[in-house]
DNA sequence: GTCTATATCATGATAGAC
DNA sequence: GTCTATCATGATATAGAC
């Protein structure tokens, strides 16, 4: 029995979970992730009573994903170059694995933010980003780097890291790349990233 | 007869930009945007005959709103430097009255790519962006930036602009601000942004 | 635990009066 | 053009047999 039950809650959770993040809470159908699990419509509901037990259970899962990383690397006592350079290679291969997270994320937490925001990005989230500013505000006055606000750099580093996953579509239109052409630039980012970081906050 | 009929479509047309942004196309229903436009359902699909074109509508002009600034500005006889600044301002100046647009244009983006991309992202857009590639290559062989992928340099250029925008609800949060001083970072965005990439594409 | 009905409800869409 | 019903569908959720 326990072993059959976390064979199919897992195979629930997968199914749950490809059917979410592609579509999205409201574009998601119980039908749909039932038959990605090979099971019915009832059964679902017996693992997981409503559809928002379902979702609360995935995106809780997705945003740890996200936000755990950042947590770990930011407390340990690292230089700024090399947190940055942690953040960059973790996340990039985070999102190469899972390239629709980003995009799943942000657009829930846009749609509820104050549910989820409450629930999830808690104290410890905020206490371990505020030593970034810290690090940052060090260097440049050492003169190590040239003047940066803090936040304005987090943002960016966020950004050139994330984005390009959310505007996969658009991007890979403009530029006429197909999913191989594409998914090489992004790999390519990884070095790209760390290395324009670094030119761009030369003193 | 021409003056109500226009009057009334357009308050539709408010009405559904709202609501679709901010819900997209699975979350929005019929009767909310009825109710913000002052009218009933009935006379919503006297308008507009189904969810879908109504949809389709405020689509095109979100997609327009994008897509015709660049190809604008790239089709442009402007230097590189020119060129990038012209579409960080024109772009922070879009996304600052318009917040909730690119997330919105993405999202449905991903979830209907091939429709959307064969209707509204037309040769002209590639073509207009294939002059980019040429400008950068340009500046790196008269010796004018360092050697960057022009490519993964427009890729950073749309991520530094638009990611803050999509990500508003996790960065403000991972920051502790509210509102109105997340709104003074991104105002604060624009000169950062320029800036930034100057410093990057240094030699 | 797993399946097959079925209840219940919300939503997009239509019909028809004014 | 605008409104008030009303229909038809499809989705979540439950009941009950095995």
């Amino acid at each position: 029995m326990a072993q059959n039950d976390k064979n199919t809650e897992q195979r629930i959770l997968d199914a749950a979970g490809e059917v979410f993040h592609s579509k999205g809470f409201d574009g998601a159908r119980m039908q749909e992730i039932a038959q990605h699990a090979g099971i019915n419509k009832g059964l679902l509901h017996y693992y997981f009573k409503t559809k928002d037990a379902l979702f609360d259970a995935i995106f809780g899962i997705a945003l740890n994903q996200i936000v755990s990383r950042i947590n770990i690397i930011l407390e340990q006592d690292l230089s700024l170059d090399e947190k940055i350079d942690l953040i960059v290679d973790q996340y990039m291969d985070l999102l190469l694995k899972n390239p629709m997270l980003p995009r799943f994320v942000l657009n829930e937490l846009n749609k509820n933010a104050d549910k989820f925001i409450a629930r999830h990005f808690n104290q410890k989230v905020k206490s371990s980003f505020s030593k970034f500013p810290i690090s940052v505000n060090e260097e440049v006055s050492k003169g190590a780097i040239r003047f940066i606000d803090a936040h304005q750099l987090f943002t960016d580093l966020i950004s050139l890291v994330m984005f390009p996953f959310v505007g996969k579509p658009m991007l890979q239109t403009v530029f006429g790349t197909d999913n191989n052409e594409y998914k090489k630039l992004l790999e390519a980012r990884k070095s790209h990233i760390k290395e324009f970081l670094k030119a761009a906050m030369r003193v």
